[in-house]
DNA sequence: CATGAATGAGTTTTCATTCAT
DNA sequence: AATGAATGAAAACTCATTCAT
């Protein structure tokens, strides 16, 4: 009776923060085309009219979802690059840090990451970049004299990259690893296949 | 098979290996929901009753494509089973081989691949028994002393599936490399890796 | 081997009388619509164009069992006619025997009377003329004074047919009855009514 | 029911009950198959998913009238349950008056009518129902010496409920009796026969 | 007499999206 | 900021029927 014509709660930045929410998770568990606008309303307890207040279209709604993805991913990594100048011996453990924070990225996001990595229309976009990234890293470091590879450095890099994928998806989304343990092992696996010069 | 006075274009199983045909791409190039029924029949300029004629439904024809891709693949990796009793010093040229076969399977069919792995929604089970195929040999040969990792199996076989995933739909399915490279290129990657004893 | 080109039993006389058959059946237990040709040729193990060598459509076919059935109702009906200048005593024996003629014929025929009486279209008709037959013969015999009820003859013989009908498709249809027993209750109960024992 | 301020034709329920009401009509006219929801929605001049706004299904509806008239039709019975403890001269005034609240339903329900006891899958149940109740009392009143009769009760129960489908479907429909005419000629027919003079 | 293969013409249903308030 | 009501556009699927042999 108090406070007529505005609903506790009713606040825009609040619904569309829910809505992106719920979606995400309904996105992540069901995929695009089984999401359906009707859903994520209902979830959100809002009716469709006020979906389209806060996004232009289911589309797009996961297209921010995609971006926002994205973004976070390569701004992270792009604060993670490895300095130039580093001692040898200390490169493994530039490389683990650098996985353990995608992991964690991905650990803390998991059906973002599901959707940015797996069922977005971008995602092999994204997972290219992310190899290309990688490549290039590597490109220089061969270069600099790190690393003196027979493997070639682009397969390197998308079986990385792959490996990253498939173990979130499967070890992380269910609990049966964590984020710091993939970096390890992964970092294991990785460097001393890289490092054939030595057999 | 025979040529008993068939006329041409009416051929049961020819229309219906078109249709499975043109489906493939279909399904390949622009993902289950995207793919309609009516643009599948426009291509194999048929019907639409006739695609039913041959098919259940929609559902069904990509299921049975699913299927299809199962079978071959756990068909071959069944046949390119290691032997036991191998010299260690021929471990290399085994796995080799075995991935060599996938490897070729996959380029021969990439567009079945690409389904099988990437779009169906059995396509996680894919991968899950294939990883647990790896696992398992790879288990039998650690206790067998060809190998003594530090590495936890099941991360490495999740690994490898995800790097030939990657590779598949990436560098084979453009042309950017051959089974067989990838193939030898992916054995130095992860046994050199494996045999992290060494270091 | 013996008797090239010509199946065994394949006549067409038999085929169409096979198809008829199967119709029947079909069509009296899952009503016309959800009897569709594919089903009737696949019980006769026939092709459908075969079903169209016989029948011009599937209406077609089913007006001829309507009218089959109308032509047996109606000619023994008028088979059975009462006689003028029957004894007033006579008169429940005679109706008695054209109700059991009726109901002999309805339980040997029990698919195709529920086609007929039930399920056309046209069986509103076939009743409506039933009862109007019905109605005559009662008017007649008021005239001659065999009756002089207070009962509107169109309502009596209405309520008759539509016991009739209601007594075949429950009693009768589920062997709960036969002819003779339906027959006699039916007399006594329209010439007598409930409190029978007055009389 | 109030007048909220709401703008004219934009009221769901008014919508669906404009829905409801030309379907039943449709639905008693042309039959279950024959009636398509786009000729009903044209009728109510709306879009095809209007209607799916308010019924799951065409089936839904079409049994969503079948059980209104089924729940109407046993609630008119119940309440109208002849008491214990009448006197036997009232009996047939009693009868007349169940009858007479039956068919004045019938008579202001007519498309519905039509619907439940003549094209619904489960107009055969229902009658079969209606059959139960009314051989149920009359083997009470058996049972207490208000008759006593050589008449099968199932067969008197049966036959009296196709004769009120017959009346209906005929007379009432078409508007030659109205529902007392039907109840009194019923009445007299059920309980004394054509030969009622004799009474 | 019979069939393998195909189709024309429809039908129900779904869903993202918008209008008017 | 939010809603009740409605819709445009398309989708999968069905079935009686026919063509060519």
């Amino acid at each position: 009776m108090g406070q007529r014509g505005r609903k506790k709660g009713s606040n825009g930045e609040a619904s569309r923060a829910l809505l992106l929410r719920i979606a995400t998770e309904e996105f992540a568990s069901k995929g695009y085309y089984e999401t359906k606008v009707s859903s994520i309303v209902k979830k959100a307890k809002v009716t469709q009219p006020t979906f389209y207040l806060y996004f232009q279209s289911k589309e797009a709604l996961f297209q921010e979802l995609v971006d926002s993805f994205r973004d976070s991913l390569f701004g992270l990594i792009n604060n993670s690059r490895l300095e130039a100048g580093i001692v040898e011996s200390d490169l493994p453990n530039e490389i683990r840090r650098g996985l353990r924070a995608i992991f964690d990225f991905f650990e803390s996001n998991l059906s973002l990451t599901r959707i940015g990595l797996y069922l977005a229309a971008d995602a092999e976009d994204i997972k290219r970049e992310l190899a290309n990234q990688i490549k290039e890293n590597l490109d220089t470091e061969v270069k600099n004299g790190y690393f003196s590879s027979s493997l070639d450095t682009r397969i390197f890099a998308e079986s990385l990259v792959g490996a990253m994928e498939r173990l979130t998806i499967t070890l992380l989304h269910e609990g049966l690893a964590n984020a710091e343990d993939l970096a390890d092992q992964l970092v294991t696996l990785f460097l001393f296949g890289l490092q054939n010069k030595k057999v």
